[in-house]
DNA sequence: AACGGGTGCAACCGCGAATCC
DNA sequence: GGGATTCGCGGTTGCACCCGT
């Protein structure tokens, strides 16, 4: 027995929706409420499935959700939320009023997945490519290790030729396809540091902090906004700064490893927790959050570069 | 002006969980 | 208890718009 459909295919209308259609869901909504999706296009005299009703309800017409852009904050829990969860983008966008699950995934697919990836870090793991790059060699034989970091470095290079361009360092003195290079990964945390210029991006404690280059957090943001390179002149490229200062400068990429895995384990715990405990708040007050966020903001990415440090004053709505 | 590729967002699909009867 | 129904979620698709050529 296959599934039943939510609705019969034919006499339906799919597509966008017209405003007369968004003013008969949203009014009819408003009379009776949102229960049994099924039965609400039929008595509001739409052509629509329940389940396309629902769906633009939810992700559109609500009258509590933003239509405007995401703002920094708001990009910045996302990241910090989805180094934890993962693709649970309810979870997330609970965490964001006025944002919907939609949204944020959107966001997440178009935007901030290439950010990540454009400073160098995994955004499945959160993790640096040459920190996993260093886990692979634990796990795979030579031969294959060798392959793999040949490939890696060809996706670096021209980051790495772009940095290096900027600090007029000699290019010839590189050679990329040099065995002492590409065979081992944590080569390319050295010549980072050995021809890259020694640019330590130093926040007084003599440790890059990944969120920190320029006024607070800023990736993305018009005080650092990496993506547009020529806002960083005279530093090291954000791609391989935030690389860097997120795991290339631990000692050990295994205790950055631990460490980081401790970390997290701590958080989901507290966020499953929460989850069990069940919806109390519904969606938080904007202005609580904003001031919560701001009172966390500064250790999120903290100095020791640990994503995952959030505090249980983080969730600022309790997970449904 | 026309075309093509890239991007962002709304909407759809299918599955599993929850709820109803 | 179990089948039917509804709901919620994450992944994917389609399309309008923008921009460069």
């Amino acid at each position: 027995m296959g599934r039943i459909p939510c609705c019969e295919k034919e006499n339906v209308k799919r597509g966008q929706w017209t405003p007369e259609e968004d003013n008969k869901l949203a009014s009819y909504i408003a009379q009776h409420g949102t229960r049994n999706w099924r039965l609400i296009p039929k008595n509001a005299g739409l052509q629509r499935c329940g389940k396309s009703c629902r769906l633009r309800w939810t992700n559109y017409l609500r009258p509590d959700l933003k239509h405007g852009q995401f703002s920094d904050a708001e990009e910045h829990i996302i990241v910090k939320f989805h180094s934890v969860l993962g693709n649970r983008w309810s979870l997330i966008a609970a965490q964001l009023p006025g944002r919907t699950d939609n949204d944020v995934k959107n966001y997440w697919n178009t935007k901030l997945k290439k950010k990540l990836s454009g400073m160098g870090i995994d955004p499945v793991t959160h993790k640096p490519f040459s920190h996993l790059m260093a886990e692979i060699t634990t796990t795979l034989n030579p031969p294959q290790v060798s392959h793999l970091a040949e490939a890696a470095l060809g996706c670096f290079k021209d980051e790495m030729l772009h940095l290096l361009t900027k600090k007029r360092v000699d290019l010839n003195q590189i050679n990329f396809s040099s065995p002492n290079h590409n065979h081992n990964p944590n080569n390319f945390n050295q010549i980072v540091d050995n021809e890259a210029g020694k640019m330590k991006l130093d926040n007084g404690n003599g440790i890059m902090k990944l969120w920190d280059m320029g006024n607070g957090f800023s990736y993305g943001s018009s005080s650092s906004s990496f993506g547009n390179d020529e806002r960083n002149e005279g530093s090291a490229s954000p791609a391989v700064a935030a690389w860097r200062g997120h795991g290339g400068i631990r000692t050990s990429v295994a205790e950055t490893a631990a460490a980081e895995e401790e970390e997290r384990r701590k958080l989901k715990g507290e966020v499953m927790e929460q989850e069990e405990i069940g919806s109390e708040g519904g969606r938080g007050d904007g202005m609580m959050m904003r001031r919560q966020h701001d009172q966390h903001q500064q250790h999120a990415f903290n100095v020791d570069n640990d994503l995952w440090d959030l505090q249980a004053d983080d969730l600022i709505n309790h997970m449904v």
